[in-house]
RNA sequence: GCCCGGAUGGCGGAACUGGUAGACGCAAGGGACUUAAAAUCCCUCGGCGGAAACGCUGUGCGGGUUCGACCCCCGCUCCGGGCACCA
């Protein structure tokens, strides 16, 4: 074998056998398998785990190849790395495909991830393969259903009702994705809406501690990231306000209100409440107009909600023929209906102060409500008929009974506590987080392992039976709808408290649930006799490093974050850990002519055929170059030949040199036998490649780094024409090409590894330590200093590195290109930046 | 609509904390080698003017702060991501 390979590097570079070969010997070698018991420090890096939808795409690469490199570099700098991989199996995808190509989710599933494992291993990833996961397995998911029953015991699941896209045709529930401009995507019927009630999970309990806890993440997770979570969990301090019901209905007595303003309620002239609100029905059954307060609430309830949401949506309403009473007044506030109050923020409920709120000053004007002006800015006067928007500034109170006179802002509490004294309201926090809906009408996911029971009712199964398995032989339906509920073997079942007749939960969780915690279950994969070891979790997590994409910023992010912190409080995780990612890296999209390429749209850019026509090196070296991580970009395929070509030139380089070249332990090691000048610079240049390619390694600028690489190539090349075959140049030049080598190793493996043996080193590169750098071998005598006249370049300067500041000045004055653009000028001031620039400032003399 | 980003040559992008804009690469043009092609090597390459030296101008648009702004502030435009059943 290595015959041939020894002759082969003295030819052409033919990427793919060079790929072949690595890849046995590290798979033969369980070069990557990572052991749980290790006296190294540990390094846990993660990427997101992929949808198995076919084929990896080029985001997938990306993603996958800024792992690796990480994964690598963190080997090579002495770390046990966990770097492992798994399959984020269950969804919506394969019940679609299944239907397409009339075969099972699960074989689509699982061919998927057969055949997309194959593409990672070609591209050289340093994976743990023993610890792969596939959230689809029984062997996974009986755990997710195990937490389920734990959380339930904690009070942290319930059930209530929630509404759902609906198609009337197809009688099934769709996804968001499902519905197009309104309509059903398979039939085009109008889709509804449909309450069915659902499993939640309260992630609401945790809203304080996700949104107190961002605060460990600083640093460690990008801002932006940090910003739209704390957005998106929405605290907000305000008052619940009851406002009683003139007439009681269905046993209640007033109708509650949330208001971040309780300094305005002498202000309110009309109560708005959400078409969803539960007591609409109750409240406009003897109503004379019911039926038109119907026809609205069915328009309503159909828009689609992103419109419903837009601030140039006309406010629209209908009065509900009831009245409440003011708290603090008893005066009749009239009981509208409103298309901009939202059902499931708040209590569903808004109080209306027209002179105080801008939607409620349209609403107002619209339908002709009074307006009452209670704050007043200091020193004018407001009037309701002539105001032409509502004033939310801050002023003194009027017409506020007890409260006239105050400033406004600070008799929010004092408002709020004659509420609480007098029984008619609480101070209280309100977050725009909402419960998490884990319910799903599909039948491609984890059973929730729950029973209805005919004499005991709602069951949750034992412990003992998990998993309840997702059963494999069922016909599933061209019309989308999960055969769940028609699959009798696994509907009809024994009550676990009764033994008697029980009927299983037909729903199945969301997936995010099983990507909220695989993380954690890579730290010993195959247990089964409980979800995690205890040592192993202490030992690996936090993950280091996460690795993903930004469109999961919130969602997925959140959702992981919330199960640590309840799989720590169900006493499955350390108690000491909250946060499971330490760090987080969010990779940008890869665009193809401007927009988002993606599962649902199909894969634009095919990465298996770059790699037949360039190698696996090439493509995960271009994916590198081509931006910074964070960035989006562009794919275009005429950029990856200047990849392919790099490193053909480093192949080059080396069995062209051959002759030059001697193994040496380590480089960069030689402290100053540099011969001449020639010598002398590329010592100096591979001393700042190390560390400029350490420095933007660490900050995750992998094309700068790699462009820093490409730079000491370019160096070697002119070079080489004019250095000796001395003893010692020959080390200076072998030094330069084991850093290389060394350097380059993280983004392209394979080739590197050839290389490294065909300099004759017997130690795989994969093992090499990671290289050091020589300030004294950097440092420079001469520096050029840029002259700017008023802050424009107008030459450069040589100067000894060690001059001083006045002698720095008096050359930057003295020198032509300065004199000549302050001809004529006087010289005001001098900004000197050490090392960098002078700036000479000059302007005329006033006469 | 709301929340979060982005905009730099013909193209992908660099410029780290306000200090020489355009690193590195692609494409293009010119040249060398070759019977030829491929491969490779060398040179040019933001715009305008100039033979050159050099000058003016230039980082989406309009203002501002500063000795100095791609970078900070104010006001816009366009593009991308997310918005809870795509994952």
């Amino acid at each position: 074998m290595d015959k041939r390979y020894t002759r082969m590097s003295q030819e052409r570079y033919h990427p793919q056998s060079v790929e072949e070969k690595w890849q046995a010997r590290w798979l033969a070698q369980n070069t990557f398998t990572v052991s749980n018991n290790d006296a190294r420090p540990k390094y846990y890096v993660l990427e997101m785990f992929p949808y198995p939808s076919g084929n990896i795409h080029i985001g997938h690469v990306r993603n996958y190849s800024i792992g690796d490199v990480v994964a690598r570099v963190k080997r090579m700098q002495g770390f046990n790395v966990l770097h492992p991989m798994g399959w984020d199996a269950f969804g919506l995808p394969a019940e679609n495909a299944a239907i397409k190509h009339r075969t099972h989710p699960a074989a689509w599933t699982y061919a998927n991830i057969a055949n997309m494992r194959s593409q990672l291993q070609r591209l050289g990833y340093s994976y743990d393969w023993s610890r792969e996961i596939a959230t689809c397995r029984p062997e996974y998911y009986r755990f997710e259903q195990f937490f389920f029953l734990r959380l339930q015991e904690k009070g942290l699941v319930y059930r209530k009702k929630a509404s759902q896209n609906w198609c009337p045709s197809c009688h099934t529930v769709l996804a968001n994705e499902q519905v197009i401009d309104g309509l059903c995507w398979r039939c085009e019927s109008r889709v509804e809406q449909k309450d069915l009630t659902q499993w939640f999970l309260k992630i609401t309990a945790y809203g304080d501690e996700l949104l107190n806890d961002l605060a460990l993440l600083e640093g460690g997770w990008p801002d932006r990231i940090i910003t739209m979570q704390r957005n998106w969990i929405g605290r907000s301090t305000g008052a619940l306000v009851t406002f009683p019901l003139e007439s009681p209905v269905a046993g209640v007595t007033g109708i509650e209100v949330f208001t971040t303003r309780p300094d305005t309620l002498f202000g309110v002239t009309f109560m708005t409440i959400a078409p969803e609100h539960a007591l609409v029905e109750p409240l406009i059954k003897d109503y004379e107009k019911a039926g038109d307060v119907r026809a609205f609430v069915t328009r309503i309830r159909n828009m689609d909600r992103l419109d419903r949401q837009a601030e140039t949506l006309e406010k629209e309403g209908v009065f509900t023929g009831a009245y409440t009473l003011h708290p603090f007044t008893g005066e009749r506030v009239p009981l509208w209906l409103g298309n901009f109050v939202l059902a499931d923020y708040g209590t569903g409920a808004v109080m209306g102060v027209p002179a105080h709120d801008q939607r409620d000053f349209d609403f107002a004007r619209k339908y002709r409500l009074p307006i009452r002006v209670v704050i007043c800015p200091e020193g004018e006067s407001l009037a309701p008929e002539t105001m032409e928007a509502a004033f939310t500034g801050e002023g003194r109170m009027i017409n506020s009974g007890p409260f006239d006179g105050a400033e406004n802002m600070p008799s929010k509490e004092a408002v709020t506590e004659k509420l609480e004294k007098e029984g008619n309201g609480k101070a209280t926090i309100q977050f725009r987080l909402r419960d998490w809906n884990i319910s799903r009408q599909r039948y491609w996911g984890a059973p929730i392992p729950v029973v209805y029971c005919e004499q005991c009712g709602l069951v949750p199964e034992k412990e003992e039976n998990l998993p309840i398995v997702l059963p494999l032989d069922v016909k599933t339906r061209d019309d989308g709808r999960s055969p769940l509920p028609e699959t009798d073997t696994f509907v009809n079942c024994v009550c676990p408290a009764c033994g008697g007749k029980a009927r299983r939960e037909t729903d199945t969780m969301d997936t995010f649930v099983e990507s909220s915690w695989y993380f954690a279950r890579h730290t010993d994969a195959r247990k089964t006799d409980a979800p995690f070891d205890a040592q192993a979790l202490r030992y690996w997590l936090p993950v280091d490093q996460y690795i993903g994409g930004v469109e999961h910023a919130i969602l997925h992010l959140l959702y992981a974050r919330f199960f640590t912190k309840i799989l720590r409080d169900l006493g499955f995780f350390p108690p000491e850990l909250s946060e499971p990612f330490a760090h987080l890296l969010t990779q940008g999209m890869v665009l193809k002519d401007g927009g988002k390429m993606s599962k649902s749209k199909g894969n634009v850019v095919d990465p298996t055929k770059m790699m037949d026509k360039f190698g696996a090196d090439t493509v995960r070296l271009f994916c590198l170059f081509a931006a910074s991580p964070e960035r989006d970009f562009d794919w275009d395929d005429s950029g990856i030949e200047g990849s392919s070509r790099f490193l053909r030139r480093v192949w080059r380089l080396l069995v062209e040199e051959k002759a030059r070249i001697i193994p040496l332990d380590a480089c960069g090691a030689f402290a100053s036998d540099a011969v001449n000048d020639l010598a002398r610079d590329l010592r100096r240049k591979e001393h700042l490649t190390v560390k400029k390619v350490g420095e933007d390694m660490g900050r995750f600028q992998f094309n700068t780094a790699i462009a820093a690489i490409m730079e000491l190539v370019n160096a070697m090349y002119l070079a080489r024409e004019k250095l000796g075959y001395s003893a010692k140049e020959r080390r200076i030049f072998s030094s330069a090409v084991a850093t290389v080598l060394t350097l380059l190793s993280p983004v392209a493996p394979h080739i590197c590894e050839e290389l490294w043996e065909v300099c004759g080193h017997k130690r795989q590169l994969v093992n090499a330590p990671w290289p050091t750098w020589d300030a004294a071998a950097t440092a420079r005598d001469m520096l050029t200093v840029a002259l700017q006249v008023n802050g424009r370049l107008r030459g450069t300067l040589e100067v000894d590195a060690g001059v001083d500041k006045v002698a720095l000045e008096e050359a930057a004055l003295a020198n032509q290109a300065v004199r000549r653009h302050t001809a004529g000028l006087t010289v005001r001031g001098v900004v000197v930046v050490p090392g960098k620039l002078v700036n000479i400032v000059a302007g005329r003399v006033c006469p």
